[in-house]
DNA sequence: CCACTTATGTTGTTTACACAACACAGGAGC
DNA sequence: GCTCCTGTGTTGTGTAAACAACATAAGTGG
């Protein structure tokens, strides 16, 4: 676990904000010209125009930075291809699936090019915004032991999205996501809402 | 005059370049949308993700803004079309002239629809940069009397754009800065530079 | 007329950022 | 060994921005 966790308290000051989204974007695109390895810290902060000492105050280091960056995207992800993200719905879990299987697959074939050392950064990353995510609909849905069944259901998630990028290559996203949607389902035993 | 000078002491803080790029940028965008009478200091504001306290620190009011937004549009239209723009020579002079004639034309005709309150606007802010770009030149070339010299450079180029806008439409404005060209020079009575 | 709204400027306080300086840790080359 | 160089991580101090609060003004509608 890199430590500090960046949560959102729902009103960041904006200066915080822009910040980190200075560098996050300085690093993605650092990443896009060069390797993990050769990106300074001094590169990130000279490419975002922000001060060396600021990144500190946000980042522990480079490795926590690609952390925060990879969870970043993660939610972009999200908030792009659901709607309405933060309300239950089955066909929003759905595209949750749909999500997870495609974002996991881009990361690990297409963008990064045989650097495998990150996968367990974006194993813990994606689960926990799973968690973080499936928890807030359950409380939306006063569901009894939502702690649980979120564990459960991202967990589920993620595994079967490992399953599907390794032995179902040529099964689309959309169709086998509509294969273990009911799996899924079960697993957050919503009180007949759905 | 519109009074807060904006002179950049070379080295500016990288948070007041920021603000103020994000200001005028919005303000720009908001241009695009609706007159300038309908846009507000908070539209301005809101849009630029910035606080309305933070505007007053930085301009007067939204008259101000529109000031500094167009010279920092001729700025940015020297900066990109002049080559090493700190540096005097015949060939920037002639781009100095086009830019000039295209500058003023571009905003009278094509961007600000029957807005012609703007123009002494315009006119003060071009003829203001034109006066301190070409003062620099001349400083680098120790010329005798560099303030009156590129007073009425200034003054002359601006005059001449006016006429080519007004008479001349169908020529082209580099042919134009060309015959026009010998007449500027004289007004800097360099020392045998060129 | 009076509320009610919306925008303008201004002020005082808190927080985040910029900057320079520092100690320290590898290399690289001699 | 040594110096030179580049990057790291931290600290103290000054300054800019965020925010809430305020007074004021100009509509707008009952």
């Amino acid at each position: 676990m890199l430590s500090k966790l960046h949560e959102e308290p729902e009103k960041l000051d904006p200066r915080v904000k822009r910040t980190r989204q200075m560098i996050d974007q300085a690093f993605i695109l650092l990443l896009s010209e060069k390797g993990f390895d050769a990106i300074s810290v001094q590169d990130v902060t000279a490419r975002a125009g922000v001060n060396r000492a600021t990144f500190y105050a946000h980042f522990q280091d480079k490795f926590d930075l690609l952390d925060y960056s990879i969870g970043e995207a993660f939610r972009e992800e999200i908030k792009k291809r659901l709607l309405s993200s933060c309300r239950f719905s089955i066909e929003n879990l759905r595209l949750l699936i749909v999500v997870v299987c495609e974002f996991t697959h881009n990361l690990t074939s297409h963008c990064v090019p045989a650097q495998r050392q990150f996968e367990p950064l974006v194993e813990s990353q994606v689960k926990a915004q799973l968690h973080a995510l499936i928890l807030k609909w359950l409380k939306n849905e006063n569901s009894r032991s939502p702690e649980t069944s979120a564990t459960a259901a991202s967990w589920a998630i993620y595994g079967l999205a490992m399953q599907w990028s390794h032995e179902k290559k040529n099964q689309p996203a959309e169709s086998f996501a509509d294969e273990v949607l009911p799996l899924v389902a079960a697993n957050l035993s919503l009180p007949q809402t759905a």
